[in-house]
DNA sequence: TGCTGCATGTAAACAGTTACATGATTAG
DNA sequence: CTAATCATGTAACTGTTTACATGCAGCA
């Protein structure tokens, strides 16, 4: 993953839609993309001073009261870096799934612990799937014009059905053979 | 992802198994779990060094002709802090699809780079399904004992399904609106 | 008064990749 | 003879996270 520091094209793109501070940005991505793609919060400034520096965004400082924020507005430059990004095919990310690391690990003496993880995770995975039905909800209702927000969201929705299908089914199993 | 050096306990799993060298190891990661769990060729040698140190597993050089090869075989106390890494719940990885950020992104005007994007990752997936399929024939036939093996290529395969079908229908519907 | 959320940032530590370096063996 | 594969490792670099530091605003 070392590569290239994509944090600054989910920026730009962020920035096409609206101008943006760096704290909204981080608010937008924990909201709208945190199924596919995560920024921890000490990433945003530094990239944006980059971007800044490059060229690729403007700010302005606006005062709320005495507090200070820095809206970020993308420039012409900025979006031809983002649409050169863009027309690249992307990579394949690499992705670890310590879950399935276990699973895959798993043995008779394990499997106590395997079964215990399982039931844990597909707790989790309901709760993500609950949550995910009401961002759907919003998304319809309140930003119809967003479709491909809710593609992404429906991508990942498709997924935890089948995560949650299989760990059901595995239980079954685990039921019948007791 | 900085957290906790997880490669020395993908090691020790494979050790687990038998006795094994530095690149043994690598190879088999990436047939085996490359799926869902990746390692890095210069990520091996180091975290094997560092078990040795801690005791975790003890090496025996063996010749093959003039070529020296480093077996690890894991210790009492590897199988121990394994078994302490096994039984915590596993973590949430955090993963970041390119694919899906940028169709996220995408607009009227970038649906045309989208739709190369989404062709280029149908095929791609196609290919990888097959591979799959072959590695699932193979795991059946030869290591029969190896179910959580299967299970884990299963739930692969079940994903790669999700993706192939999702990206058929989009490709459909497009057809549709020409 | 204290807690939560808004808001911006820096520094240290670590994880992970890429590239490099070396050399033996085997199959074509 | 040459390319691929077996085999082990190091060094430099980059990305990323965690923890820290600061302070305002609103609410209970």
């Amino acid at each position: 993953m070392a590569k290239t520091n994509k944090t600054k094209f989910v920026i730009l793109g962020f920035l096409l839609d609206g101008s943006r501070s760096g704290y909204e940005i981080g608010q937008i991505i924990k909201k709208s993309t945190n199924n596919f793609w995560q920024e921890s919060d000490a990433s945003i400034y530094p990239a944006l001073k980059l971007l800044a520096k490059e060229k690729m965004v403007s700010s302005e400082t606006a005062y709320v009261g005495k507090r200070r924020k820095e809206v970020f507005t993308i420039t012409k430059a900025g979006k031809k870096a983002f649409m050169e990004w863009y027309k690249k095919p992307p990579e394949q990310d690499m992705h670890r799934e310590e879950f399935l690391l276990k699973l895959f690990f798993a043995t008779e003496t394990t499997k106590e612990e395997m079964d215990c993880h399982c039931e844990q995770k597909l707790k989790e995975l309901k709760e993500t799937q609950e949550k995910y039905k009401q961002i759907e909800k919003f998304l319809k209702k309140e930003l119809p014009k967003k479709t491909y927000w809710l593609k992404t969201l429906q991508v990942g929705l498709a997924h935890l059905e089948v995560d949650i299908h299989w760990l059901q089914q595995q239980r079954e199993t685990n039921a019948k053979h007791h």
